[in-house]
DNA sequence: ACCTGAACACCGTTCAAGT
DNA sequence: ACCTGAACACCGTTCAAGT
């Protein structure tokens, strides 16, 4: 059998089975999309960029989930952007190294750059060199929280048993931890960038 | 011929040889490393624990990089370990994607991590949860910083050519602004960790 | 336009064989 | 112990062939 009267395949139902894929079995190869869809595997280049192109999609996927308020101060705009954009990541964890490790094309996930841009120049005043560093500081808040959730270093188990924290990490949890962090960080950035719009 | 007098392999040196392909070409794979070795691919095993073993490896010559001081205020210390632990990896931007791809065993790098553990239980007094949500802090810092580093994402160029901001981007260059933004990210930390710990 | 099978140029790893 | 060649089980991508 060659073509049938309905498609059976697009580029939407090939990312939401890519991201499904990776979430449940954590890795991502062409062939193991192919055969979840039942398809051989050449059938995927009639609709995708290749492997590259599929990883963007799932991007963009990921990237849907955040969400952006338009009211409020413009401290509750970032915070909310930074805290959406890693919870985004969140519930996807194994899909963040396929995710990092790819130069960023996706038009939906630049257009959240551009609006955390567009909130810091327009209301936080931030321009020049300051409004760079502003959205450096808080893109590698996010990437660096997202990466620790993806892969969760072994660096934790490997302290000595006696140490003064092996009690502490077992009775804290990490994804805990890593919320508490994340949110500390992103608190003192705000209130710092709070600082110098002021000024 | 088979096996020399003298060997001609060692784990440093292919280690050091897999570093130097990694930041001259960006790229690491088996056959290209036995070829630059003048050596056949098989060989290889006989000394390393195959590529996640070669990539650990290179992960303790970046990581030998790192100095700690052991005088000072334990501020100065916690400052000069996440500054020296992000010049390490800055000098090779295109081994990060390789080494936050996988899992730390090396132990040059677990022993740096339970040196700053130690420093902020003994002489920042922080411990329990603290200390867990203090060291988490400053690897995302320092991991994100990294991968900022070693994966210039295209983000940047995708501005509007006439927003406020393309031109600042124009006239301040990438690194000095992923320098300025860690630096001031890493000084927030330090002094919440201080107001933290006189607490 | 859409799917297939076969082919291509790669990977990383193993293992018996040589000295 | 150390190196080799051959083999294995994979990858991602392309492309002529079918409807």
């Amino acid at each position: 059998m060659a073509r049938p009267h309905k498609p059976i395949l697009s580029p939407d139902l090939i990312y939401g089975t890519a991201l499904e894929m990776i979430d449940r079995t954590g890795r991502f190869t062409i062939p193991e999309l192919a055969q979840r869809l039942g398809v051989s595997v050449s059938s995927l280049y009639h609709h995708t960029d290749g492997r590259a192109g599929i990883i963007e999609g799932v991007r963009a996927l990921v990237a849907a989930d955040m969400v952006a308020p338009d009211s409020g101060s413009w401290q509750q705009v970032v915070t909310s952007w930074a805290t959406s954009y890693r919870d985004a990541f969140a519930a996807h964890p194994a899909a963040i190294p396929l995710l990092v490790g790819q130069t960023v094309t996706d038009p939906t996930t630049l257009a959240q750059y551009e609006r955390l841009a567009d909130v810091l120049h327009e209301q936080a005043g931030l321009s020049g060199t300051d409004l760079i560093v502003a959205i450096t500081m808080l893109d590698n808040l996010c990437l660096g929280a997202a990466l620790d959730l993806g892969a969760p270093s072994d660096v934790w188990d490997s302290f000595d048993h006696d140490s003064p924290f092996t009690q502490a990490l077992a009775t804290s949890s990490r994804p805990v931890v890593a919320k508490a962090a994340f949110d500390r960080q992103l608190q003192l950035i705000v209130a710092d960038l709070t600082r110098r719009a002021a000024a």
